[in-house]
DNA sequence: GTCTATATAATGATAGAC
DNA sequence: GTCTATCATTATATAGAC
């Protein structure tokens, strides 16, 4: 423990990775308007003069964070027969109070209102989502289809996790996650049924 | 045009009224945290002295926009009939650039950051919306379907109007239009098909 | 590489004049 | 009933020390 000293120090990457890290989970949880760089910079243990340091501008900062945040779309990515699953799957999956995961899809709701972030959002979205989705679905309208399914499972996620819908919240997990599935699925089959 | 002077004067009701819609447009095209009281008083033709006079704060005033915004739910509380046409109607009519109406998913969509706004609009939400739409379906699991269905609508306004997908803008009306009815109309009927 | 201190700007809210 | 002027707070971003 003598080359390594417990509190990183002067570590230009590691520095830049903590407030990375730090603003994917507080843009997530606050918005973008809803947090300060001080404050992120805080939880990553340096102060806010860093983040301008190595990002630029609170507005670069959150564009490298998107990048961060949807190049991991696991959930869109993966086999094609268990995607409705998983799609319902994370819809009802109750997540532990205070520690907030940081999903991309938070990060989507929460900064959409700020005008230059919905761009930097929109241009990821396509890029990383509906692009690739687009691309696996089978049949007519393949497009519309990937955006609907898009809607639907932002849509609950925005009832669900930020409004806080008490009919959604309340509802019984096991028969919930049957209807969000079968509608995923009947959004994935397309109407060659 | 001699008792009624061009410009407004000195008339509380009216005042109050200009401002409670001019924050209405105000809070639905830019969030909560989006706006100042300032910009909102001046689209109203006067100071931001009398926001905080007429309504105390700016979280009262967003309070009274929310129910100003919500009172109108003609469009969940009209015949059961043609609900589902109704709401897939609403997501595919043009709306004119530049002019953005204010509807009430905007204002619930980019207001929801905001902690308190969020309260504000969860309780308001369960009373206009969920509530009635709960009481007038048929069949098991009403409050679960009615949220859904709140989910997929909200869902397909944030992509189209607040993202800007692509792929739902550039969708065929007529069958973009089919697709959502049924979707909605199944989840109006419930699992009694 | 990181800090303290500060410049600059915008915000919500209030006091007091008219 | 409405204004101008101001306070207190907070934000992003930068200059300069170590």
């Amino acid at each position: 423990m003598a080359s390594t000293p417990p509190k990183r120090a002067r570590n230009a990457a590691a520095t830049r990775d903590a407030i990375l890290h730090s603003a994917l989970a507080a843009f997530s949880h606050h918005g973008y308007d809803g947090i300060g760089v001080r404050e992120i910079a805080r939880t990553a243990g340096v102060t806010g003069v860093l983040v301008n340091r190595y990002f630029g501008s609170k507005e670069e900062l959150f564009s490298a964070v998107v990048e961060l945040a949807f190049a991991d779309n696991s959930l869109f990515g993966g086999d094609l027969a268990l995607l409705a699953q998983r799609l319902a799957s994370r819809i009802v999956t109750k997540t532990k109070k205070g520690a907030e995961p940081t999903d991309s899809f938070l990060l989507l709701l929460r900064s959409a209102p700020h005008p230059r972030a919905a761009e930097i959002l929109r241009d990821s979205i396509a890029r990383h989502f509906e692009r690739p989705l687009k691309a696996t679905l089978q049949g007519p309208r393949a497009s519309e289809r990937a955006a609907v399914m898009l809607a639907l499972f932002a849509g609950l996620q925005l009832l669900r996790r930020v409004i806080g819908s008490k009919a959604l919240a309340d509802a019984n997990n096991a028969s919930l996650f049957d209807d969000l599935a079968a509608m995923f699925q009947s959004l994935i089959d397309g109407p060659a049924a």
